[in-house]
DNA sequence: TAGAGCCTGGACAACGTTGTCAGACTCGGG
DNA sequence: CCCGAGTCTGACAACGTTGTCCAGGCTCTA
């Protein structure tokens, strides 16, 4: 029994003593050291009965590789960092079980964190990752500056950005057609006849609520109507301000027939208000959510591919890690309007 | 120039050349490697000009610690994993959200993965972690064998199960009162008069969904209804055999009033699947959904504190970490009967 | 049977960091 | 002027793995 006491200056939490190591398997199989890597990575040059004796003692110590060791070693991770704004919110689901889903094909874990819309939080997030050393980054960027990453970028981390653009630099972007689903949208609630349209949508220097924004606009616009400030509300998406957004609208004396909602959060929100007022307003949302075909009247959505946008993302992850894409490109996925009859109820006076 | 050359056995990926290493920013600073570790560790000891030195020379040189070499050194990775069903189901978003705040508070990180309900892919994706050497696992289970963790265990990874208990090891376990939910849900469709209530859930081998129907058979029995085997229906959970299920309850010489669903993605398919029947049936549901309430009728539900289940899950991990925890424990959290008009229903017939 | 070539196994260094320890230097008091 | 105490710094080993390279034993052929 050597190196009984090898690591007297171990953390106090690790409490049972260390963990076998290959040279323990190799002592106790009665081989070399590399003969032990050999059998627990498939490398070739191993007799069957040594690999058994080998395998006997992994076994026997519970044995189970080191991959901080490894990593530092052979400098790939084989994990990928995704920061998201919040794990809770239903839009990221689908995309985070994408980027998994990907990663795992080719073998990678997923590290992932909330940025909870906060830039500097994002950084931090962003540079844990990267002192993790992880392949490659998916990033739904809060911030807007996003210079940090140079030395990363120069460095050979793979990066993909998500749902809105990086800032000052030059990466690969992949989003939804926001400002031409919102524009569609909107233009749905036009042809129905609404002329008075209000929009609801989150804090303007979210990428994605800008171009909302422009969409609602252009699509205004472009059927001659004028637009009114006091029809858009733009801000934080909790419950309070939003409801407070849309009894505005709906009340004083020029009020909307009608309401575009700029997320799925806000539109859940918009549609209790709805509930709860005598009129009947049409809705369209941007984003899909759940059972919103039962609701009556049904809830018109602007539907975005989470899904796919994750999936998109990952794979170009991966192919930036394989060497087979080399300028950063944006990449743009359409949106898909769904009616489902809130959309399509004629304004009321 | 020296080291430009080094690392001639990287990975063909790693494209841009490698890191700046301590050793890099020392030379550059013209100090001591400790010295720079002190800097980049804030620890004492070091003058003022000395760490503008050094700092000046790793913001030019980008330099980021590699934090696999530290981990290896310490021991610790400050970074726990999460192996849960599915990412995208809304189940776990609030969960997986709740663990990773505890995560933050403790500066850990969180790895992430989905076992999609696969025993080997759980056991798999645990493994993994352990080689990366997390510092502790918040598991909901696939499998009911996690024997494969006790070297892990006795090698000190701080192990918590939510949601379903572990098979055949002694370990931390959160849990709902699966039971008692079911039970208070079908008992508050029985004082509500119905007598002939389905029951439709996930595989019995998954212990939430056997002991919701536990609940559901006391309940009838407490109340002197005879179990009928055609009102229950368990199996895998997608639409199509829920549907199925729903369909021939509804149907049949002996249709059932109501039904109780086992989880939140059979509500969701029930409820599709009344909104197309013309006879009106009670629904009562394991976990609540999102806008349930604006559902005509509303949906009640039993309601699962999601959040609280990770929180409480990971909190006691990072207990066992400090060493302030000791024996494992089995806690449950009460669920809440949330009504919302559709278990009211009175029985049609 | 000797020599060439192949197969298996092991010694060793390196990956980038941190803990230990000792050396150099400063300052103040005797 | 010297010494001790205190401050700051750096050399070195170790963490556990993998890549390189060489040694020794084997088979096969001439």
């Amino acid at each position: 029994m050597p190196e009984t006491h090898r690591r007297t200056d171990r953390l106090p939490g690790t409490r049972y003593g260390s963990r076998p190591t290959m040279k323990d398997v190799a002592a106790r199989a009665g081989v070399g050291l590399k003969t032990v890597s050999r059998v627990v990575n498939g490398e070739p040059g191993v007799t069957p009965e040594t690999e058994r004796r080998v395998q006997e003692a992994i076994e026997a110590l519970g044995f189970r590789r080191n991959d901080s060791a490894r990593v530092l070693r052979k400098g790939r991770t084989a994990s990928i960092g995704l920061v998201l704004e919040d794990l809770a919110d239903p839009f990221y689901g689908p995309l985070s079980r994408a980027v998994e889903e990907v990663a795992r094909a080719h073998g990678a874990l997923l590290i992932n964190g909330s940025s909870a819309e906060d830039a500097d939080r994002e950084q931090e997030l962003v540079l844990a990752l990267c002192a993790r050393r992880v392949d490659g980054l998916v990033v739904i960027p809060a911030g807007d500056d996003h210079r940090y990453l140079e030395p990363e970028l120069k460095a050979g981390v793979a990066t993909v950005f998500v749902d809105r653009p990086a800032g000052r630099i030059d990466a690969d972007v992949v989003l939804s057609d926001n400002y031409g689903g919102a524009r569609d949208g909107v233009a749905h609630l036009i042809a129905h006849g609404h002329r008075r349209i209000g929009f609801i949508g989150d804090m303007p220097r979210i990428h994605t609520a800008a171009e909302r924004l422009r969409g609602y606009r252009t699509a205004l616009e472009d059927a001659g109507i004028p637009v009114a400030d006091s029809w858009m509300s733009l801000g934080v998406t909790d419950p309070e301000r939003v409801r407070r957004a849309a009894e505005e609208m709906l009340s004083g004396p020029n009020p909307v027939t009608a309401i575009f909602t700029g997320n799925n959060r806000v539109t859940v929100t918009v549609i209790r208000v709805l509930a709860e007022h005598a009129r009947r307003v049409a809705l369209v949302g941007f984003d899909d959510i759940e059972l919103a075909d039962l609701l009556r009247p049904g809830v018109t959505v602007v539907a975005q591919d989470a899904a796919a946008l994750g999936r998109t993302a990952a794979e170009r992850l991966f192919r930036q890690l394989d060497g087979t894409l080399l300028r950063p490109e944006r990449i743009e996925l359409p949106t898909r309007l769904v009616t489902r009859g809130s959309g399509e109820l004629p304004p009321a006076d």
